[in-house]
Order: C-alpha cells, then structure tokens, then sequence
DNA sequence: TCGATGTAGTTTCCTAGTCAACAATAAGGG
DNA sequence: CCCTTATTGTTGACTAGGAAACTACATCGA
C-alpha cells in the first residue's frame, strides 16, 4: 500500500542486523578471555603473516590507518602485540604477536568456530558456500570500482 | 597447514565486513540530505506505526532503549522527529515523525533502493531471496532462544 | 496508606570505526 | 642542496551501539 519500500526488504539491512547480533554474541564469548571482536581480528591478522606495516595490516583487514593504530594500542596495553620500529625508514613501524598474543590465538579461533556454528551451523554445505561466494563477490566487485577512483 | 581456523572460514566475518561496506557507502548517499543511517531506520521505523514508545520501538528494530533514546535526540535536533508526553503515565513518551520527517522518508527509501541494488542487484531473484530467508532465519532462532532467558 | 518492587527513559562509560587534520619523515626535481 | 610533494602513523571529533547505573513515576501488597 505505500509507496516506500520497507526496512526488511534491503538486503543491507539484514546483513546489518545479523551481523550485529553475530558479533555481539561472539564478543560476550570473548569477554572471558579479556578480548573483542576487532582485537580478534587484527590478532588473528597477524598471526601468518609476519610482521607488518600497519597500513599494510589495515589495507588487507579493510580498515583505515586510523582503526589499526587505536586497536594496537589497546593491545599493546594488553601485552598480545608489539610495535617496533623500522630502522630503514623512520616513519614506518611493524606490529607482530608477542609470544602471549600468538598463544591465544588457537583458543579464540575454537571460540570463532563455535560462535559460526551456532548461528550458522544449521544450514546446509551448499547454502553455507553460496552465502560465502557472493559475499565474497560482492566484495570484490566494490574493490574494482573503488580503487580505480583514488 | 595452520591448526587454526581463518578469519575468513566464518560467515560471521564476511557478513560484518559487507555488512560494514554497505552501510559505509549508504552513509555517504544520505549525507546530503543530513540523516545517518541508524537516524533513517528509526525515521522509517516511525513511517508506519503511528506515535509509539521508544521502548516499543526499541524492541521493534532490535535495539536497546539508550540508543533510542541518543537517536531520538539528534533527530529531535533535526525537526525530524518529535517527543510529546503521554497525560496517562509520567514516564511513557510517544515518538513520531513531524511534517519534514514524514517527507523526507520517500527520499530517503530511493536511496535505500539505489544503494541495496547497487551492491546486490547483480544477484538472481532466488539468490537475493535465498539469502533473505536464511537471514531472517537466524533472527527467528535468535529470538526464540534470547527471549525465554530473560 | 505506605513501602517494596517494577518500569520508562536518560545518562555515562566503553568499544568500534570513519574522516580529516596533523607531524614527522622520505623522495624527487629543479 | 633545497623545496615541494607524497607517505606513515597518530589524534580529535563524530556517529553508533551495548551495559549498567540512575531518576522519576507507577503499581501492588500488606
């Protein structure tokens, strides 16, 4: 009857709602560990690929110089990263796991798995890889589209 | 090789990512009419049911009654949305959309349109569905879990 | 009727993330 | 060589949102 279109009938809302309520459960099952999502991520980022440039590090987790560098500090505070100069060029930095951060990374990646299964668990193989397939498709044709424009 | 699962094995990490890219390029459709995208949910969320509670509408959009309230706020700020008293009960308020609030949400909805089929327009019918469907899913099971443990 | 309990909204504090401005340093061009 | 320009990382201002404490009011039970 109206002629605006509804909230629920984007998929961006969805995704946006899911999301929120995925990350959410899977912060209070990091809590215990004294760990959030994003410092999740950028630990588990750091974990194979060896030391690197936090512009490096945000461009490959999708984020901006800016989130890197107060996400490090947070876990620098936290004695799970380390940031170290770069003798060459004196702008640069790296940042790697100190032995603490790479200890806890198996144990937050079993947290991982077990948050995804719960909310995803359900469905089928296939629905899974689809799901996966076009998130990923959609991520990539953003990056053709964004990249020429810089 | 590595014993422990990628960032990338979890849905949870590609539906915050999208979900994060979506939202971003949303934002910066809406900025030149002003609104953020968390203020035109709430806008939209108002559209159809009449007056209503900040709680009431709390519950409806999945969100905590502070954050409503900090919405409401801007948006009151803005003459989008206005808060009146309700005579039956000092604490109840209702919450709706003034003249430029009601206009604007058409607007509003065509960009929500234009940004959903830019970045999911590429899909099939039975994709987008496909994946509506499973979305809404997981809501359902969320609900049905969070609800009683209260 | 009054005290205990419950409920509506607000506020404070925290994490999260963007953008834009900035300082420091590097690298090239004249 | 120096001056301009580009790059690296940090910082501050802002939106966003949950958790929990708090205020004000309502309601129920004895």
């Amino acid at each position: 009857m109206v002629p605006v279109s509804d909230l629920t009938s984007h998929l961006g809302y969805w995704l946006r709602y899911v999301s929120n309520h995925v990350s959410h459960e899977f912060a209070r099952k990091l809590e215990e560990r004294g760990v959030t999502v994003a410092e999740w991520v950028l630990l588990r980022g750091l974990y194979d690929i060896k030391p690197a440039s936090p512009s490096h590090v945000a461009e490959r987790l999708g984020m901006t110089r800016g989130a890197i560098s107060k996400l490090a500090d947070r876990l620098i505070d936290k004695r799970l990263v380390e940031r170290r100069a770069n003798p060459d060029d004196a702008r640069a930095q790296t940042l790697s796991l100190t032995q603490g951060g790479r200890a806890l990374v198996p144990e937050l990646a079993s947290l991982a798995d077990k948050n995804d299964s719960e909310f995803f668990g359900h469905l089928s193989l296939g629905e899974r890889q689809l799901i996966q397939r076009i998130l990923e498709d959609v991520v990539k044709r953003r990056d053709l589209k964004a990249i020429p424009t810089s």
